[in-house]
DNA sequence: CTATCGGTCT
DNA sequence: AGACCGATAG
């Protein structure tokens, strides 16, 4: 009787929800004859930046994290997430929907404010929206950081194994991109135990010069990164719905399926992820922030 | 060092 | 027009 009516369709997209630890930054220029333009920049959990695609791919590849696709990292701009760096959201007051000051807007340039990730008023979920929204202080290597982003890799599981249960079955493929954040996550979390961190451009630069030979996180290994996936870890085992593999994992049977290493030829990995996605919705993938604004004529 | 802008290449 | 990378300023 489970119908497969997805209709609580806002999960995540594979655009807007990217690996746990990675944060998108989009920010707009607000002086220079560029102007406008709109600059993005993601953030590895460890604390390297990226501004464009071609390094971040370079990155993927070279670190060995094959598990990260750079088609789940969206650099386009689509000219609507400029999110003006607000002044990071001081913990005082949470302004929790609402009417902003009257007074005080002198914002010449696009008045557009808040439009951070998406965020439809929609059901529960997407609770973590303020969660990602501690950027700022420019380090990004505190532990209360790392804090963050275990409640948000939390979040995301929990996500995961709703999706299980709304679908049942037949969600494998959906699952499957749960399962590559899961594994996404392991490999985050031994690289964040013992990662240079503070690579810095000099590493990027090294790994480009350096195309190949070995793999700088090879010898990362040994330590067992269990006491971090212990809180998390039961919540997969609730709903043992649908798991073949990672059941029996002792040390190493993180198999990844797929490993396409390859280099160059990026045409169908993108397929993949259409692939995955279900004919429900069509492309809604969009985040559909509040669409009824024409509708709703004053006058 | 980080953040932002400039300018160029596709 | 968009993306990328470089360079400079704070």
């Amino acid at each position: 009787m489970n119908h497969q009516s997805l209709k609580e369709g806002d999960i995540l997209c594979p655009s807007s929800a990217l690996p746990p630890g990675w944060i998108r930054e989009v920010r707009q220029r607000k002086a220079g004859k560029t102007a406008g333009k709109l600059d993005v920049y993601f953030t590895s959990p460890e604390g390297q930046r990226f501004r464009s695609r071609a390094s971040l791919r370079t990155f993927l590849l070279e670190s060995g994290s094959g598990n990260l696709d750079i088609s789940l990292f969206e650099f386009t701009t689509s000219k609507d997430d400029v999110v003006t760096p607000s002044q990071a959201p001081p913990p005082k007051v949470k302004q929790r929907r609402g009417k902003k000051k009257p007074s005080e807007g002198q914002q010449e340039e696009t008045e557009n404010e808040t439009a951070i990730l998406e965020a439809p008023p929609n059901k529960s979920k997407q609770a973590s929206s303020s969660l990602r929204s501690d950027t700022k202080s420019g380090k990004v290597r505190t532990a209360d950081d790392t804090n963050h982003i275990d409640a948000d890799t939390k979040l995301q599981k929990t996500a995961c194994v709703l999706e299980v249960n709304v679908n049942g079955d037949k969600t494998t493929e959906t699952l499957n991109g749960c399962l590559q954040a899961l594994t996404a996550e392991k490999v985050d979390n031994v690289q964040l135990q013992k990662s240079p961190q503070r690579g810095g451009q000099l590493r990027e630069k090294l790994l480009r010069l350096a195309p190949l030979s070995n793999q700088p996180n090879t010898s990362i290994l040994q330590e067992d990164k269990k006491a971090d996936l212990k809180p998390s870890a039961p919540i997969l085992n609730v709903e043992p719905a649908a798991e073949s593999e990672k059941k029996g994992d002792e040390s190493k049977g993180d198999n990844t399926p797929n490993s396409d290493l390859e280099t160059g030829d990026d045409s169908r990995q993108d397929a993949e992820e259409h692939a995955l996605l279900p004919d429900t919705t069509d492309g809604s993938c969009t985040p559909v922030r509040e669409s009824q604004n024409s509708k709703n004529e004053p006058h």
